[in-house]
DNA sequence: TAATAAAGGTATCGACTCGAAACCAACAAG
DNA sequence: CTTGTTGGTTTCGAGTCGATACCTTTATTA
Protein backbone atom coordinates (compact mmCIF):
# COMPACT_ATOMS: atom_id res chain seq x y z
CA UNK A 1 0.00 0.00 0.00
CA UNK A 2 1.16 2.96 -1.35
CA UNK A 3 1.52 6.57 1.13
CA UNK A 4 -0.75 7.67 -1.65
CA UNK A 5 -3.29 5.01 -0.96
CA UNK A 6 -2.93 5.29 2.62
CA UNK A 7 -4.03 9.16 2.39
CA UNK A 8 -7.50 8.07 0.65
CA UNK A 9 -7.94 5.55 3.18
CA UNK A 10 -7.38 7.80 5.67
CA UNK A 11 -9.83 10.65 4.67
CA UNK A 12 -12.29 8.07 3.73
CA UNK A 13 -12.36 6.50 7.63
CA UNK A 14 -12.08 10.23 8.90
CA UNK A 15 -15.01 11.61 6.95
CA UNK A 16 -16.39 8.68 8.30
CA UNK A 17 -15.79 9.71 11.77
CA UNK A 18 -16.79 12.98 11.15
CA UNK A 19 -20.61 12.14 10.21
CA UNK A 20 -20.57 10.02 13.03
CA UNK A 21 -19.67 13.06 15.38
CA UNK A 22 -22.23 15.11 13.83
CA UNK A 23 -24.83 12.38 14.16
CA UNK A 24 -24.25 12.58 17.85
CA UNK A 25 -24.22 16.01 17.44
CA UNK A 26 -28.05 16.23 16.56
CA UNK A 27 -28.14 17.03 13.34
CA UNK A 28 -27.74 14.52 9.58
CA UNK A 29 -24.39 15.16 8.65
CA UNK A 30 -25.94 16.80 5.38
CA UNK A 31 -27.60 19.50 7.47
CA UNK A 32 -24.42 20.46 9.40
CA UNK A 33 -22.88 20.78 5.80
CA UNK A 34 -25.98 23.20 5.02
CA UNK A 35 -25.94 25.27 8.01
CA UNK A 36 -22.08 25.55 7.27
CA UNK A 37 -21.96 26.97 4.22
CA UNK A 38 -25.02 29.16 4.42
CA UNK A 39 -22.68 30.76 7.28
CA UNK A 40 -19.27 30.93 5.10
CA UNK A 41 -21.23 31.93 1.51
CA UNK A 42 -21.37 35.38 0.50
CA UNK A 43 -24.84 36.98 -0.05
CA UNK A 44 -24.77 35.96 -3.86
CA UNK A 45 -24.45 32.31 -2.92
CA UNK A 46 -27.11 31.69 -0.20
CA UNK A 47 -29.81 30.27 -2.84
CA UNK A 48 -30.84 26.42 -3.16
CA UNK A 49 -29.01 26.08 -6.75
CA UNK A 50 -25.59 27.34 -4.85
CA UNK A 51 -26.15 24.59 -2.18
CA UNK A 52 -26.78 22.30 -5.05
CA UNK A 53 -23.93 22.73 -6.55
CA UNK A 54 -21.65 23.03 -3.51
CA UNK A 55 -23.03 19.64 -2.50
CA UNK A 56 -22.74 17.81 -5.25
CA UNK A 57 -26.19 16.56 -4.87
CA UNK A 58 -29.48 16.51 -6.95
CA UNK A 59 -31.54 19.95 -6.36
CA UNK A 60 -34.67 17.32 -5.69
CA UNK A 61 -32.93 16.07 -2.46
CA UNK A 62 -31.39 19.79 -1.52
CA UNK A 63 -34.80 20.87 -1.27
CA UNK A 64 -35.94 18.17 1.40
CA UNK A 65 -32.78 18.92 3.19
CA UNK A 66 -33.65 22.86 2.98
CA UNK A 67 -37.75 21.88 4.22
CA UNK A 68 -36.71 19.95 7.07
CA UNK A 69 -33.99 22.63 8.14
CA UNK A 70 -36.68 25.08 7.68
CA UNK A 71 -39.01 22.97 9.55
CA UNK A 72 -37.12 22.81 12.44
CA UNK A 73 -36.61 26.53 12.32
CA UNK A 74 -32.60 26.59 11.23
CA UNK A 75 -33.31 28.42 8.35
CA UNK A 76 -35.62 30.63 6.61
CA UNK A 77 -36.64 30.94 2.83
CA UNK A 78 -37.21 34.56 1.11
CA UNK A 79 -38.49 34.91 -2.12
CA UNK A 80 -36.15 37.60 -4.11
CA UNK A 81 -37.18 40.47 -5.49
CA UNK A 82 -35.86 41.22 -8.53
CA UNK A 83 -36.15 37.01 -9.90
CA UNK A 84 -39.01 35.54 -8.44
CA UNK A 85 -37.81 32.07 -8.89
CA UNK A 86 -34.92 32.44 -6.84
CA UNK A 87 -35.53 31.39 -3.28
CA UNK A 88 -32.84 33.34 -0.60
CA UNK A 89 -31.69 31.28 2.09
CA UNK A 90 -31.21 32.40 5.70
CA UNK A 91 -29.70 31.02 8.64
CA UNK A 92 -32.28 32.45 11.55
CA UNK A 93 -30.94 33.07 15.03
CA UNK A 94 -31.07 29.51 16.22
CA UNK A 95 -29.42 27.94 13.76
CA UNK A 96 -26.02 30.37 14.26
CA UNK A 97 -27.12 29.53 17.94
CA UNK A 98 -26.57 26.23 16.92
CA UNK A 99 -23.56 26.72 14.71
CA UNK A 100 -21.98 27.44 17.90
CA UNK A 101 -22.29 24.14 18.92
CA UNK A 102 -20.59 22.74 15.46
CA UNK A 103 -18.66 19.60 16.33
CA UNK A 104 -16.31 20.03 13.60
CA UNK A 105 -15.48 23.40 15.09
CA UNK A 106 -14.38 21.76 18.55
CA UNK A 107 -10.75 22.01 19.81
CA UNK A 108 -10.81 18.91 20.03
CA UNK A 109 -10.46 18.33 16.26
CA UNK A 110 -6.56 19.78 16.58
CA UNK A 111 -3.67 18.40 15.09
CA UNK A 112 -1.39 19.91 18.37
CA UNK A 113 1.36 17.26 17.78
CA UNK A 114 2.01 18.78 14.59
CA UNK A 115 4.33 21.31 13.55
CA UNK A 116 3.22 24.46 11.42
CA UNK A 117 4.99 23.44 9.00
CA UNK A 118 3.50 19.94 8.63
CA UNK A 119 0.18 22.06 9.23
CA UNK A 120 0.78 23.91 6.00
CA UNK A 121 1.81 20.93 3.75
CA UNK A 122 -1.22 19.05 4.35
CA UNK A 123 -3.80 22.04 4.36
CA UNK A 124 -1.74 22.33 0.59
CA UNK A 125 -2.18 18.69 -0.40
CA UNK A 126 -5.55 18.14 0.99
CA UNK A 127 -6.73 21.59 -1.19
CA UNK A 128 -4.93 20.27 -4.01
CA UNK A 129 -6.46 16.89 -4.16
CA UNK A 130 -9.90 17.96 -3.51
CA UNK A 131 -9.76 21.05 -6.55
CA UNK A 132 -8.21 17.97 -8.49
CA UNK A 133 -11.14 16.05 -7.74
CA UNK A 134 -13.97 18.90 -8.01
CA UNK A 135 -12.33 20.08 -11.41
CA UNK A 136 -12.80 16.20 -12.75
CA UNK A 137 -15.99 16.34 -11.72
CA UNK A 138 -17.04 19.80 -13.19
CA UNK A 139 -17.96 21.18 -10.06
CA UNK A 140 -17.38 23.96 -8.80
CA UNK A 141 -14.64 25.65 -5.97
CA UNK A 142 -16.42 27.50 -3.83
CA UNK A 143 -13.38 29.59 -2.94
CA UNK A 144 -13.04 32.57 -0.75
CA UNK A 145 -13.75 35.66 -2.73
CA UNK A 146 -10.06 36.88 -1.71
CA UNK A 147 -8.73 34.52 -4.41
CA UNK A 148 -11.18 34.71 -7.51
CA UNK A 149 -9.64 35.83 -10.76
CA UNK A 150 -12.90 38.72 -10.17
CA UNK A 151 -12.06 40.20 -7.13
CA UNK A 152 -10.67 43.59 -7.50
CA UNK A 153 -8.58 45.63 -4.30
CA UNK A 154 -9.52 49.12 -3.27
CA UNK A 155 -12.83 50.04 -5.26
CA UNK A 156 -13.18 54.10 -5.19
CA UNK A 157 -16.83 53.57 -3.91
CA UNK A 158 -16.09 53.97 0.02
CA UNK A 159 -16.34 50.22 -0.39
CA UNK A 160 -12.65 48.58 -0.12
CA UNK A 161 -13.14 46.22 -2.59
CA UNK A 162 -15.35 44.84 -5.97
CA UNK A 163 -16.25 42.03 -8.11
CA UNK A 164 -15.73 42.53 -11.30
CA UNK A 165 -18.34 39.52 -12.77
CA UNK A 166 -21.21 40.95 -10.54
CA UNK A 167 -20.11 44.15 -11.09
CA UNK A 168 -20.87 45.13 -7.21
CA UNK A 169 -18.94 46.59 -4.30
CA UNK A 170 -17.68 43.84 -1.59
CA UNK A 171 -17.30 44.73 2.16
CA UNK A 172 -14.29 44.11 4.19
CA UNK A 173 -15.87 40.74 5.67
CA UNK A 174 -17.20 39.71 2.07
CA UNK A 175 -13.64 38.86 0.59
CA UNK A 176 -13.18 35.68 2.77
CA UNK A 177 -16.71 34.39 2.55
CA UNK A 178 -17.42 31.57 -0.01
CA UNK A 179 -18.77 32.11 -3.23
CA UNK A 180 -20.65 30.38 -6.27
CA UNK A 181 -18.98 31.97 -8.89
CA UNK A 182 -15.84 31.64 -7.42
CA UNK A 183 -12.92 31.34 -10.30
CA UNK A 184 -9.30 30.20 -8.40
CA UNK A 185 -6.35 33.02 -9.90
CA UNK A 186 -3.86 30.49 -10.71
CA UNK A 187 -6.32 28.81 -12.94
CA UNK B 1 -8.98 30.22 9.86
CA UNK B 2 -5.68 28.48 10.55
CA UNK B 3 -4.86 25.67 8.92
CA UNK B 4 -5.94 23.68 11.24
CA UNK B 5 -9.78 24.47 10.93
CA UNK B 6 -8.85 24.38 6.68
CA UNK B 7 -7.67 20.90 7.33
CA UNK B 8 -10.72 19.98 8.92
CA UNK B 9 -13.18 21.48 6.43
CA UNK B 10 -11.29 19.58 3.44
CA UNK B 11 -11.52 16.31 5.21
CA UNK B 12 -15.03 17.14 5.20
CA UNK B 13 -15.38 18.30 1.70
CA UNK B 14 -13.06 15.86 0.72
CA UNK B 15 -15.62 12.78 2.29
CA UNK B 16 -18.60 14.38 0.57
CA UNK B 17 -16.41 14.06 -2.58
CA UNK B 18 -15.50 10.85 -2.22
CA UNK B 19 -19.25 9.70 -0.98
CA UNK B 20 -20.95 11.47 -4.20
CA UNK B 21 -18.41 9.14 -6.52
CA UNK B 22 -19.06 6.23 -4.84
CA UNK B 23 -22.82 6.63 -5.15
CA UNK B 24 -22.08 7.29 -8.95
CA UNK B 25 -20.25 3.86 -8.91
CA UNK B 26 -23.18 1.81 -7.99
CA UNK B 27 -23.43 1.21 -4.43
CA UNK B 28 -24.40 3.11 -1.34
CA UNK B 29 -20.88 4.30 0.32
CA UNK B 30 -21.16 2.44 3.41
CA UNK B 31 -21.85 -0.79 1.18
CA UNK B 32 -18.43 0.07 -0.45
CA UNK B 33 -16.94 0.68 3.07
CA UNK B 34 -18.18 -2.92 4.12
CA UNK B 35 -16.91 -4.36 0.78
CA UNK B 36 -13.53 -3.05 1.55
CA UNK B 37 -13.31 -3.67 4.95
CA UNK B 38 -14.50 -7.39 4.30
CA UNK B 39 -11.46 -7.42 1.90
CA UNK B 40 -8.88 -6.51 4.06
CA UNK B 41 -9.88 -7.82 7.53
CA UNK B 42 -8.17 -10.99 8.91
CA UNK B 43 -10.43 -14.00 9.24
CA UNK B 44 -10.48 -13.09 12.79
CA UNK B 45 -12.24 -10.08 11.98
CA UNK B 46 -14.92 -10.53 9.23
CA UNK B 47 -18.09 -10.66 11.63
CA UNK B 48 -20.75 -8.53 12.07
CA UNK B 49 -19.93 -7.89 15.15
CA UNK B 50 -16.52 -6.27 14.28
CA UNK B 51 -17.99 -4.23 11.23
CA UNK B 52 -20.07 -2.49 13.86
CA UNK B 53 -17.01 -1.44 15.62
CA UNK B 54 -14.98 -0.73 12.71
CA UNK B 55 -17.83 1.53 11.17
CA UNK B 56 -18.91 2.93 14.53
CA UNK B 57 -22.77 2.29 13.94
CA UNK B 58 -25.20 0.45 15.58
CA UNK B 59 -25.93 -3.24 15.22
CA UNK B 60 -29.44 -2.61 13.91
CA UNK B 61 -28.03 -0.59 10.94
CA UNK B 62 -24.95 -3.20 10.47
CA UNK B 63 -26.95 -5.84 10.32
CA UNK B 64 -29.49 -3.94 7.65
CA UNK B 65 -26.37 -3.59 5.60
CA UNK B 66 -25.46 -6.64 5.71
CA UNK B 67 -28.75 -8.12 4.71
CA UNK B 68 -28.69 -5.86 1.80
CA UNK B 69 -25.11 -6.83 0.29
CA UNK B 70 -25.85 -10.39 0.94
CA UNK B 71 -29.34 -9.98 -1.33
CA UNK B 72 -26.93 -8.49 -3.96
CA UNK B 73 -25.32 -11.57 -3.77
CA UNK B 74 -21.93 -9.47 -3.09
CA UNK B 75 -21.52 -11.16 0.43
CA UNK B 76 -22.10 -14.57 2.10
CA UNK B 77 -22.85 -15.46 5.98
CA UNK B 78 -22.12 -18.76 6.98
CA UNK B 79 -22.27 -20.06 10.73
CA UNK B 80 -19.09 -20.62 12.61
CA UNK B 81 -18.65 -24.08 13.65
CA UNK B 82 -17.64 -23.21 17.29
CA UNK B 83 -19.43 -20.39 18.34
CA UNK B 84 -22.74 -20.40 16.73
CA UNK B 85 -23.73 -17.05 17.55
CA UNK B 86 -21.22 -15.82 15.50
CA UNK B 87 -21.92 -15.44 11.57
CA UNK B 88 -18.57 -15.36 9.85
CA UNK B 89 -18.33 -13.23 6.51
CA UNK B 90 -17.10 -13.73 3.42
CA UNK B 91 -17.11 -11.73 0.10
CA UNK B 92 -18.42 -13.64 -2.79
CA UNK B 93 -16.83 -13.84 -6.41
CA UNK B 94 -19.25 -11.00 -7.57
CA UNK B 95 -18.39 -8.89 -4.57
CA UNK B 96 -14.48 -9.54 -5.07
CA UNK B 97 -15.23 -8.67 -9.14
CA UNK B 98 -16.84 -5.49 -7.78
CA UNK B 99 -13.97 -4.50 -5.91
CA UNK B 100 -11.64 -4.83 -8.55
CA UNK B 101 -13.78 -0.94 -9.73
CA UNK B 102 -13.88 0.49 -6.55
CA UNK B 103 -14.02 4.14 -7.60
CA UNK B 104 -11.51 5.02 -4.16
CA UNK B 105 -8.87 2.85 -5.29
CA UNK B 106 -8.91 4.30 -8.91
CA UNK B 107 -5.93 5.74 -10.28
CA UNK B 108 -7.77 9.66 -10.59
CA UNK B 109 -6.86 9.97 -6.57
CA UNK B 110 -3.57 10.17 -7.50
CA UNK B 111 -1.74 13.47 -5.97
CA UNK B 112 0.79 13.33 -8.72
CA UNK B 113 2.28 16.82 -8.30
CA UNK B 114 3.36 16.13 -4.70
CA UNK B 115 7.00 15.12 -3.36
CA UNK B 116 7.25 11.78 -1.85
CA UNK B 117 8.31 13.32 1.40
CA UNK B 118 4.98 15.77 1.27
CA UNK B 119 2.87 12.49 1.08
CA UNK B 120 4.68 11.07 4.20
CA UNK B 121 3.99 13.98 5.86
CA UNK B 122 0.21 13.92 4.79
CA UNK B 123 -0.38 10.03 5.87
CA UNK B 124 1.16 10.07 8.87
CA UNK B 125 -1.01 13.16 9.55
CA UNK B 126 -3.78 12.02 9.20
CA UNK B 127 -3.09 8.77 10.68
CA UNK B 128 -2.67 10.63 13.80
CA UNK B 129 -6.00 12.62 13.53
CA UNK B 130 -7.62 9.58 12.99
CA UNK B 131 -6.24 7.40 16.00
CA UNK B 132 -6.64 10.58 18.48
CA UNK B 133 -10.18 10.97 17.19
CA UNK B 134 -10.84 7.42 17.21
CA UNK B 135 -9.13 6.90 20.92
CA UNK B 136 -11.51 9.61 22.29
CA UNK B 137 -14.99 7.80 21.40
CA UNK B 138 -13.04 4.81 22.35
CA UNK B 139 -13.46 3.30 19.37
CA UNK B 140 -10.53 0.35 18.21
CA UNK B 141 -8.08 1.97 15.44
CA UNK B 142 -8.05 -1.32 13.34
CA UNK B 143 -4.55 -1.11 12.91
CA UNK B 144 -2.28 -3.98 11.17
CA UNK B 145 -1.88 -6.91 12.16
CA UNK B 146 2.22 -6.08 11.91
CA UNK B 147 1.85 -3.43 14.07
CA UNK B 148 0.28 -4.87 16.89
CA UNK B 149 1.43 -5.23 20.62
CA UNK B 150 0.20 -9.28 19.81
CA UNK B 151 2.30 -9.43 16.48
CA UNK B 152 5.49 -11.83 17.12
CA UNK B 153 8.01 -12.68 14.25
CA UNK B 154 9.09 -15.82 13.49
CA UNK B 155 7.27 -18.67 15.24
CA UNK B 156 8.74 -21.88 14.92
CA UNK B 157 5.82 -23.87 14.21
CA UNK B 158 6.39 -23.23 10.15
CA UNK B 159 4.54 -20.24 9.73
CA UNK B 160 6.59 -17.45 9.65
CA UNK B 161 4.61 -15.28 12.69
CA UNK B 162 2.47 -15.86 15.15
CA UNK B 163 -0.87 -14.06 17.38
CA UNK B 164 0.04 -13.72 21.06
CA UNK B 165 -3.49 -12.94 21.86
CA UNK B 166 -5.47 -15.51 19.88
CA UNK B 167 -2.39 -17.87 20.46
CA UNK B 168 -2.32 -18.65 16.59
CA UNK B 169 0.16 -18.57 13.77
CA UNK B 170 -0.33 -16.22 10.78
CA UNK B 171 0.71 -16.65 7.35
CA UNK B 172 2.62 -13.81 5.88
CA UNK B 173 -0.10 -11.97 4.25
CA UNK B 174 -2.11 -12.17 7.12
CA UNK B 175 0.82 -9.29 8.89
CA UNK B 176 -0.69 -6.68 6.55
CA UNK B 177 -4.37 -7.40 7.04
CA UNK B 178 -6.50 -5.17 9.85
CA UNK B 179 -7.72 -6.83 13.06
CA UNK B 180 -10.12 -5.98 15.44
CA UNK B 181 -8.22 -6.98 18.41
CA UNK B 182 -5.06 -4.50 16.92
CA UNK B 183 -3.10 -2.81 19.38
CA UNK B 184 -1.14 -0.31 18.02
CA UNK B 185 2.62 -1.05 19.65
CA UNK B 186 3.34 2.57 20.69
CA UNK B 187 0.71 2.31 23.07
C1' DT C 1 -26.03 -27.54 38.00
C1' DA C 2 -29.29 -24.14 37.71
C1' DA C 3 -30.00 -19.30 37.43
C1' DT C 4 -28.28 -15.20 35.55
C1' DA C 5 -25.66 -12.31 32.75
C1' DA C 6 -23.40 -11.16 28.58
C1' DA C 7 -22.57 -11.40 23.63
C1' DG C 8 -23.83 -11.87 18.63
C1' DG C 9 -27.56 -10.99 15.71
C1' DT C 10 -32.18 -9.99 13.83
C1' DA C 11 -36.70 -7.41 13.35
C1' DT C 12 -39.37 -3.29 13.39
C1' DC C 13 -40.20 1.62 13.62
C1' DG C 14 -39.69 6.44 12.27
C1' DA C 15 -36.98 10.16 10.46
C1' DC C 16 -34.19 11.20 6.98
C1' DT C 17 -31.02 10.97 2.66
C1' DC C 18 -30.53 10.27 -2.06
C1' DG C 19 -31.34 9.98 -7.16
C1' DA C 20 -34.80 9.93 -10.76
C1' DA C 21 -38.50 11.73 -12.94
C1' DA C 22 -42.28 14.64 -13.56
C1' DC C 23 -43.83 18.96 -12.89
C1' DC C 24 -44.51 24.21 -12.27
C1' DA C 25 -43.65 29.16 -12.34
C1' DA C 26 -40.79 32.96 -13.65
C1' DC C 27 -37.63 34.74 -16.62
C1' DA C 28 -35.01 35.06 -21.28
C1' DA C 29 -34.41 35.13 -26.27
C1' DG C 30 -35.71 34.59 -30.68
C1' DC D 1 -45.57 35.17 -28.52
C1' DT D 2 -43.75 31.06 -28.64
C1' DT D 3 -39.88 28.34 -27.14
C1' DG D 4 -36.42 27.26 -24.12
C1' DT D 5 -34.03 27.80 -19.77
C1' DT D 6 -33.60 28.30 -14.90
C1' DG D 7 -34.85 27.78 -9.93
C1' DG D 8 -37.60 24.91 -7.18
C1' DT D 9 -41.00 21.51 -5.50
C1' DT D 10 -43.17 17.02 -5.32
C1' DT D 11 -43.44 12.11 -5.34
C1' DC D 12 -41.47 7.59 -5.54
C1' DG D 13 -38.59 3.72 -4.08
C1' DA D 14 -34.41 2.01 -2.01
C1' DG D 15 -31.56 2.40 1.56
C1' DT D 16 -29.17 4.46 5.98
C1' DC D 17 -29.33 5.23 10.69
C1' DG D 18 -30.42 5.09 15.78
C1' DA D 19 -33.50 3.20 19.20
C1' DT D 20 -35.80 -0.43 21.10
C1' DA D 21 -37.19 -4.87 21.72
C1' DC D 22 -36.27 -9.42 21.09
C1' DC D 23 -34.06 -14.20 20.38
C1' DT D 24 -30.13 -17.59 20.75
C1' DT D 25 -26.01 -19.17 22.27
C1' DT D 26 -22.23 -18.91 25.32
C1' DA D 27 -20.06 -17.47 29.81
C1' DT D 28 -20.25 -16.61 34.66
C1' DT D 29 -21.55 -17.29 39.09
C1' DA D 30 -24.08 -18.63 43.05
Amino acid sequence: MTDNDKIIVLIERLGRQISSEEHAAGLQPVQWAVLRYLHRANRFSRTAAAVTAYLGHTKGTVSQTLRTLETKGLIKKRVDGKDRRVNRLELTAAGKRLLREDPLTDAAWSLQDLSPQQHATMAAGLEQLLLARLDSQDRRPFGQCRDCLYFGRQHPDGQPHYCKLLETPLAEADSAAICFEQQPQSA
